[in-house]
DNA sequence: AATAAACTCTATTAAGTCAATAGAGTTTAT
DNA sequence: ATAAACTCTATTGACTTAATAGAGTTTATT
């Protein structure tokens, strides 16, 4: 797995519009401005993710783009895998595949791979726009079923950062 | 953090490396030929772990390749670092560092992205060599201070797989 | 000393991916 | 009608990746 310019720019546009998410369609470049992205480029993100029901669009004139479910039910892993792919570590699954089946030597590497992938996925499936778009009117609390507490559970997010954020290097 | 298929090609050769680890040095071409890589390419890849001092070799006549040290005590992190770099799943970390300081609401994104990466990396600093490389003439219980008790902490992996190996779908 | 077996090193290339731009087309509010 | 938006297809330049080629160097063996 690999998150792209691309990848991050679909997560900004989206953040975007879930802290803006009571306020109706909002334009492309609006999106684009506050959050300092390429116009033209961000158009084709967002088709991409119109066409993956994941926003929705209002077209000509007053038009513009919304997500279609609260922030609290749309997970990162989602927007993610859309973008860039599965979040396996290893670009090709079936040539991965073709090289376990000849050689039981590399079950265990599988394994080590898989074990990566589950553990990206379980952070990514388990955190959605309303946990990493913090302060109100972002309908965190709102929507209907709420059966996400991350900041509560586990050291997931540690909302409150104190000091230097890159206290880990980055490798 | 992607693994590329040259990432691949090195944990291929020096989980071969590893199985013959008590053989003294081994052949390019026999490396190739028993794990299947294309030989010329191979030679760049095991070049440049000769020079991270991950291997040595013997040049002239009688020639080869062999680890510089036990199966053991050698981490697929290290690996996959040193052909793929960093573990972190954005590729450029300034790129990102400076989206974070412009602007506060990205720092729970930046977050989330640093746990991914702590968890990938969790699993590949504690996985060596000689917890994929199976079977006996290991050397995995051999080589000194051992402190690696794998197979036996957590679910890290299951060393027979029962059934479909596939049993999540890969994405 | 000659030879062959290996590793070493630099260069090149074909294909692919990525980020971004361009521009014509379509829909809708006013 | 007109302008404001989204929609769609094509293209481009830069970069990366996987792989190959070939000349150079070192060493064991005879």
């Amino acid at each position: 797995m690999k998150i792209s310019q691309k990848g991050l720019y679909a997560l900004q546009a989206l953040m975007m519009l879930a802290r803006h998410y009571h306020q109706g369609s909002i334009r492309i470049r609006d999106i684009a401005y506050e959050e300092n992205l390429p116009e033209k480029f961000l158009e084709l993100i967002l088709l991409e993710m119109k066409n993956a029901r994941l926003v929705e669009s209002v077209r000509g004139a007053k038009g513009g783009y919304q997500l279609r479910r609260p922030p609290s039910e749309i997970h990162l892993s989602e927007i993610i895998r859309l973008i860039d792919g599965p979040l396996a570590p290893f670009g090709d699954a079936d040539q991965l595949k073709s090289l376990i089946d000849r050689d039981v030597e590399h079950r265990a590497l599988y394994q080590v791979f898989l074990d990566v992938r589950n553990a990206a996925a379980r952070i990514l499936e388990n955190t959605t726009l309303a946990d990493i778009v913090g302060g109100p009117g972002t309908a965190g609390t709102k929507g209907g079923k709420r059966r996400n507490k991350k900041r509560e559970q586990g050291s997931l997010l540690p909302m409150v950062v104190h000091g230097n954020i890159n206290r880990e290097k980055d490798e």
